[in-house]
RNA sequence: GGGCAAGUGGCGGAAUUGGUAUACGCGCUGGUCUUAGAAACCAGUGCCGCAAGGCUUAAGAGUUCGAGUCUCUUCUUGCCCA
């Protein structure tokens, strides 16, 4: 026998399209099967690899299942690194680019991953971005973009906006320099036009994890409240605040402002109060940094009348926060309930009224009191509990027209405008009078130039010398092009309705195909896009839906699954640097030192691969020392795909060494001698157990447990060659092991056509038939006292009284039974009975 | 601080959804083969016990003929939001 070759059997079907195409036009049913495209940053690494290995188990089950298939790849080619990188090597972004994306393509191809390359994009191609040009003027007709000013977290050294997820601890993710609070135009996608929608289409995505669910449902976050109107006892101006415990009215001890509200204009020449805004703008905007910010106020000496209380005023403040762009940019301080209001009731040693009780009685309050409970000292809310306290409250504000009650979202528009090169130029042209209108569809795309100097401070497209002077076609005014560029999630927002109809030169898609592929039936990525890209591709489609009216999409993706990391122990020498796992050698699960000089080595915790850290794999090492075959099986083998998995090298070996004596058995039943005194029991069973693998094995896919399926194929394995001795027609065995390689094919393609070209199988891409109903050997538990005392192997359907004569005359068990009283049986048929003594 | 998950051998994990707990893999131990190693193959591997048997799914209680699974309390860990 010789030693299964990965290497030229993975290259031989490699190219070989029967092996590699799910594309099935004479199906009429339809299967659009998708990963999230990567970024191109040079080569794959192994989250690429179980993303995309996850899905082609998805693609190919379904192809193999009679449906249409399409299976596309991309590329999120725009973005920050490129220019990074480009800086470093003096390589030109889009030549940057291209190379990591023929690289990657190249380390794709070598999983033997089923996708059709004619569908490829790339979103830094000007064949795509011209078509995101286009959507974008048909949002902004449709009054879905607009141009606001915003404060943003401004990095004085990048000299660019960041977004919050790049602010730690109010500071900028790259430079590390202290985040300021800017006022900038910027462009916007009106998202929350749509806030509704989005949160009530959540209920309809019956595919989607609930965990991502509630993640978006928390982001958008609807909250019920009222605005309530103060009168300023100085000047009767009013002062309208907006408040999600309206209950705690009576506690209410000051009003903070924030420092951008109007009232601040009869403040903005003053010394003091311009020295406290500088303050505040240092704060950063997220949630976070004002929640862990000192609560700074400004007392401005100005009074509110309370509205209930007669003759009651509280102090009037600027705060650092209260944010302009959330409610009203005001808010009642209630200390008692809020601790922010009771860090900053005890700085300015407010009155902190407590009006919400709990059953432990009065005593001082150390820290804000959040909890359920009953109001006190408030008047006409006492003896309430909180949700009927905010009705009664609000129904009487709105009786005695003081404010009206809102609905209000945490979710606020989308920001895309970014001060960056390497991205989609946002089509818009400022005229000489001021006025902003789109460039002309006819003259799209509105290209990157390719002569740029990245190294100049600030934004590079408004740096260049002459880009962004230009006509508007149809007045012949002069005017000059927006500078900024899209964010990159804009370009991943609407890949997926481009891979219906990818080279389609008209428009962004061809409605056919829009129709008749979307939407995506499996989607798949990491847990990491939960909420951003997930909740904008949701409103790009809501969006596009709403104005192109020949397409009836209002959801992108029917079903969701998101996979867990990969992840490897990190290492350190003593010296403090991290290693490679090719640096060190390991001698035991706790000790292992460096290959060069032998020095210790500290081993650290499993963590997600990090370059930082240098605790990846390279997947194209793996393939080319165990196979692609074996690198599939063992990411998928070891541990549920939603879950995290631990990287190991004995692992994919021995995935290796188990797809070598799959080969052997394939080998040794073709070459398999037919036994004398064929035995029809011996086969009856074989092929009811077949069956009930085969069974179990296809469930398991479609349950994503992938695990699962791979250790049914261990024990089919093994049953399988137990078989061999057994006299069974090879007819029978044969039928039987193609139907186990079929099965195989969607984890490791490239093993599974090599044997089922060996087997002569002749309807290679066609699922095998799963005979359930001959799946009857029945283990049935014999339990006394509801203890299990024996399992036996009874006929489907048995009788309790035909099971009572083996048990009672069975060594195992009848000796429970001796000089004993039956009470009581329990019997569930074909799986237990329980004798009760 | 709030919300949501989840706790099963040395490790990753399985359990037909209330009916055989520890499948399968890794690791480990012993054996065969080999000059030796590697590979391959065979056997063993939750805990206590010589055995019969008993105990065991983070801890404790409850429902049930029967609980890893359902309910409650406590502890621990992870994730998201703050």
């Amino acid at each position: 026998m010789e030693r299964y070759n990965f290497l030229n059997v993975e290259k031989k079907w490699r190219k070989n399209k029967l092996a590699q195409s799910v594309a099935n036009k004479k199906s009429k049913k339809k299967y659009y099967c998708l990963e999230m495209f990567p970024y191109p940053s040079g080569r794959i690494h192994m989250g690429h690899v179980r993303n995309y290995t996850i899905g082609d188990v998805i693609a190919r089950y379904k192809f193999l299942n009679d449906f249409n298939v399409l299976h596309p790849m991309g590329w999120d080619a725009f973005g920050l690194p490129a220019e990074n990188a480009s800086k470093l090597n003096n390589l030109h972004p889009k030549d940057w680019t291209n190379k990591n994306i023929t690289i990657m393509k190249d380390q794709l191809k070598m999983l033997g991953l089923s996708i059709d390359w004619d569908f490829e994009i790339s979103t830094c191609d000007k064949n795509y971005y011209k078509h995101q040009q286009e959507l974008f003027i048909d949002f902004y007709n449709s009054g879905l973009v607009s141009r606001k000013e915003t404060y943003v977290n401004w990095d004085p050294v990048e000299k660019t906006v960041l977004a919050n997820e790049q602010v730690i601890n109010g500071k900028g993710w790259r430079s590390n320099a202290t985040v300021q609070r800017k006022k900038l135009s910027q462009w916007f996608f009106n998202i929350t036009k749509f806030s509704n929608e989005l949160l009530d289409a959540l209920d309809k995505l019956h595919g989607w994890p609930e965990k991502v669910k509630l993640m978006q449902k928390n982001w958008i976050g609807k909250s019920f409240g009222c605005e309530i109107n103060f009168d300023i006892t100085q000047n009767k101006n009013k002062i309208t605040v907006f408040t999600t415990r309206p209950d705690t009215i009576f506690g209410a001890s000051f009003l903070a402002l924030s420092v951008d509200h109007p009232l601040s204009k009869s403040f903005v020449d003053k010394d003091d109060f311009k020295k406290f805004k500088e303050k505040c703008d240092k704060t950063g905007t997220t949630e976070e940094a004002l929640a862990n910010a000192e609560k700074l106020g400004y007392k401005t000496g100005l009074e509110a009348n309370h509205p209930f209380l007669e003759n009651k005023t509280i102090p009037i403040f600027f705060a650092n926060f209260v944010l302009m762009d959330y409610g009203t940019g005001a808010i009642f301080g209630c200390p008692a309930h809020d601790q922010r209001d009771f860090d900053f009731a005890k700085k300015y040693d407010l009155k902190i009224t407590r009006v919400v009780s709990d059953e432990k009685g009065d005593k001082e309050l150390q820290e804000a009191f959040t909890g359920e409970g009953k109001i006190i000292n408030s008047e006409f809310l006492n003896g309430l509990e909180i949700n009927k306290a905010k009705e009664r409250v609000i129904d009487t504000i709105e009786k005695n027209r003081l404010g009206t009650r809102k609905t209000l979202f945490r979710l606020k528009d989308w920001g895309v405008s970014r001060q960056r090169y390497w991205g989609c130029p946002i089509p818009m042209i400022y005229l000489e009078d001021g006025s902003v209108v789109p460039v002309d569809k006819s003259e799209l795309p509105v290209e990157l130039p390719e002569d740029i100097d990245l190294n100049s401070a600030g934004n590079p497209l408004d740096a260049h010398p002459t880009w962004k002077n230009t006509i508007q076609k149809t007045t012949g005014k002069r005017a000059t092009r927006e500078t900024d560029t899209l964010d990159t999630f804009v370009d991943s927002s609407w890949y997926f309705l481009r891979f219906c109809s990818p080279k389609f030169s008209k428009s962004a898609f061809d409605e056919k195909e829009v129709n008749y592929w979307m939407p995506v039936d499996q989607y798949i990525g990491g847990i990491e896009h939960a909420i951003l890209h997930l909740l904008y591709s949701r409103f790009f489609t809501k969006g596009i839906n709403s104005f192109n009216k020949k397409i009836n999409i209002s959801e992108p993706f029917k079903n969701l699954f998101t996979q867990g990391m990969v992840c490897h122990e990190s290492y350190k020498d003593d010296q403090g640097n991290w290693l490679y796992p090719d640096e060190i050698e390991k001698i035991n699960s706790q000790n292992a030192i460096k290959k060069s000089d032998k020095s210790k080595v500290t081993i650290g915790p499993p963590e997600s691969m990090s370059k930082s850290k240098k605790n990846t794999v390279d997947p194209e090492v793996m393939i080319n020392q165990y196979g692609a075959d074996a690198v599939r099986w063992f990411i998928l083998s070891d541990s549920p795909p939603e879950k995290d998995i631990l990287w190991s090298d004995t692992g994919v070996s021995s995935a290796n060494k188990f797809l070598q004596k799959i080969w052997n058995l394939n080998f040794s039943i073709i070459n398999r001698k037919e036994p004398k005194n064929i035995n029809g029991e011996d086969e009856k069973k074989f092929s009811s157990k077949i069956n009930y693998y085969l069974n179990k094995i296809d469930l398991a896919i479609k349950e994503f447990k992938f695990n699962v399926a791979i250790a049914n194929f261990y024990e089919v394995y093994k049953f399988f060659k137990d078989q061999i001795e057994n006299k069974i027609k090879n007819k029978i065995l044969i039928d039987n092991l193609t139907k186990i390689m079929k099965l195989l094919i969607p984890f490791t393609p490239h093993l599974a056509y090599e044997c089922l070209e060996n087997l002569k199988c002749k309807t290679v891409n066609k699922w095998p038939e799963i005979k359930r109903d001959i799946i009857s050997e029945i283990k049935l538990a014999v339990q006394v006292n509801g203890r299990t005392r024996d399992i036996i192997s009874i006929d489907e359907n048995l009788l309790e009284k035909d099971i009572n004569n083996i048990v009672f005359n069975n060594t195992k068990t009848k000796k429970y039974f001796e000089n004993k009283q039956i009470k009581r049986t329990i019997f569930i048929k074909n799986k237990i009975i329980n004798y009760l003594l």
